[in-house]
DNA sequence: TTGTAGGCGTTATCAA
DNA sequence: TTGATAACGCCTACAA
């Protein structure tokens, strides 16, 4: 249970100054490139030094320089191709300023991001990236790291107002171009799969999405809107659900919160003798790469998960320089993909029968 | 630059003695449960340590304690859907457990492995999982971390023999499995899109690939065999590395090391205006989500990479909990999952039809 | 039950 | 150029 393994003490500062026959800090300087340290020393030590294959310490440097050089990293999905490529931009950015990642995946539950959040304070971390959790997150805990000077910068599901920076697609508007790309193409009854309100994609895309009605003068309709678990099995209930209302009152769109939710959606909407895109136009976020493999590929918004990442550790170690820095909403240009989800063939819907 | 933002100190012990009025080893005491500690200067200490938002400060406890409570992980690539979902499984190991993980990714490449696994090092994870880089590894400083006390577990692409476990899936057996697939199927002149040497998992399959022809009395044609790098374009050059062969010498069937090299061949092969299965058989490993959705769905061995990851998660605990253990190669059980790419309609192959 | 002393491995600071 | 000393925040060991 004991750190090394038996007999192989780690070599310290304090063991090559001893063979050498100088002091601790002499080491220290010699091995950390401090000009005042005479060559001759410096190559012996250098040369004892990996002779003895020692590596520095960075646990003992971090208690006394007050930073560790790492940079927490919690989200909700660890394996959620979104999540790794934000995950893999995070870590590449970091790396190349000298920062590790110290990573943690919440599984979309609040006690587990708050633990994980709370985990990776303790080991002070000079800062926190965080996607938070569909079930919600504990607002007053993450006020509170920050009241202890933890620097914090959220991505795609943020946190907003509480002194953290953001980075993110621009949801509301994204929303509001996918749906009147829906409406545009003919479809009169657009529904939405919602995500939880407790994420601030589920209720920036929602309002994105009422927007857009508003504007193009659709109505706006409650029972079109539904929440869904941004998962397969989700958008697949969710869509039932849909389906399950009364022939006039149902859907001949969907704008889902997420691909994934659409894939699932579509798998329902296939189930009911309905098609992709004549009966039931689909359109989704993100552009996994089933989108394009799909039976009928799927119209998405794209959502540039490593460049979010790269753009949140770039802000992230921005602020760890400066402290002074405020907190700031950045927003990433989105494009709207369009496939076959959503382009009917010419003449082929009942809307455009008419 | 300093560890936190200006004015706001981080709360340490000392702080909660002063204002309780006893001394730190008090204080220390009663945040860790320990008995001997009055009820009523524990709840007095508890309540102020709550109040002012105390947490421990892990790094230092980790210095004194010379454990850190901390996984090093690296691998070649997180984005790869198998790799993070490995990371997941042993997050998730971890997590249960009360260990964080401190991910890197060496994108393929050896310095950046031997870097990131120094920087873990220097970092004093209490062990380093790794799955190692394409371009190969430097095994002299893995030996060197061993031998230096670090506790060193391989995954999927292991290095043998310098005393670390792996956890791996029988890649020779797998490997001649698909193989012995394919001849079954009547294919006579399997190609095998073997990975780089540098690899176990390009040696193993490699191995299965060549014992398979030998069983089956198979001819063995080195023509065959091509290297090709892990991802798709690789697949795609040696696939048509393969198809530029005399025609009497090309394959009609495909083990790829893995499926992303073979989606890329079977772009190559479409390009060639052959079809798949009936003018080439495919078969990949891992069985990415893709696999399903190709055109013609991909024949596939299973890696189950969240169960790997979680096996060496539990193994490196092992080994942190008892430095005795000896090192292990475990192997995690595969399948073959048969599609439509390694299944000739009948009586449609050249093969089928003498 | 509580406190004191010392140290984990490193660096900052000041003195030589 | 080098070294002694103290400190980072916590815990182990021992003493009271």
């Amino acid at each position: 249970m004991n750190g090394r393994k038996n007999g192989n003490k780690r070599i310290t500062l304090k063991m090559i100054a001893k063979i050498v026959g100088v002091s601790t800090m002499t080491v220290s300087r010699a091995l950390n490139d401090n000009k005042h340290v005479d060559e001759g020393t410096r190559r012996k030590v250098r040369e004892t030094a990996r002779e003895l294959g020692y590596f520095p310490n960075y646990i003992a440097k971090s208690l006394v320089q007050q930073r560790t050089q790492t940079i927490g990293v919690v989200v909700p999905e660890i394996a959620h191709s979104f999540f790794a490529q934000a995950v893999k931009g995070v870590e590449e950015e970091a790396w190349e300023r000298g920062y590790q990642i110290m990573l943690t995946h919440s599984a979309e539950d609040t006690r587990r991001e708050t633990h994980g959040a709370r985990a990776l304070a303790s080991k002070m971390v000079d800062g926190l990236i965080v996607s938070t959790a569909e079930s919600g997150s504990d607002v007053e805990f993450f006020k509170s790291l920050i009241k202890g000077g933890l620097r914090l910068v959220f991505f795609d599901r943020c946190i907003y107002d509480i002194g953290a920076s953001c980075v993110s697609i621009d949801d509301v508007d994204s929303a509001r171009r996918a749906t009147e790309h829906l409406i545009d193409g003919g479809y009169r009854r657009v529904a939405h799969l919602r995500g939880s309100l407790a994420l601030s994609i589920g209720r920036n895309r929602l309002r994105g999405y009422r927007d857009a009605l508003a504007e193009r003068g659709v109505p706006a309709d409650d029972d079109l809107v539904v929440e869904t678990a941004i998962h397969e099995h989700g958008g697949y209930e969710a869509m039932k659900k849909l389906l399950a209302l009364p022939e006039e009152k149902r859907p001949d769109a969907i704008l889902a919160v997420n691909d994934t939710s659409a894939f699932g959606a579509m798998m329902a909407i296939a189930e009911a003798g309905l098609r992709v895109p004549n009966d039931v136009g689909v359109v989704g976020f993100y552009n996994d790469v089933r989108a394009d493999l799909m039976p009928t590929p799927l119209t998405a918004i794209t959502q540039p998960a490593r460049e979010i990442g790269k753009i949140a550790a770039r802000k992230m170690l921005a602020h760890i320089e400066d402290d002074s820095l405020p907190p700031e909403n950045v927003l990433v240009p989105t494009e709207l993909i369009v496939r076959a989800s959503s382009t009917r063939d010419a003449g082929s819907s009942p809307a455009a029968s008419i």
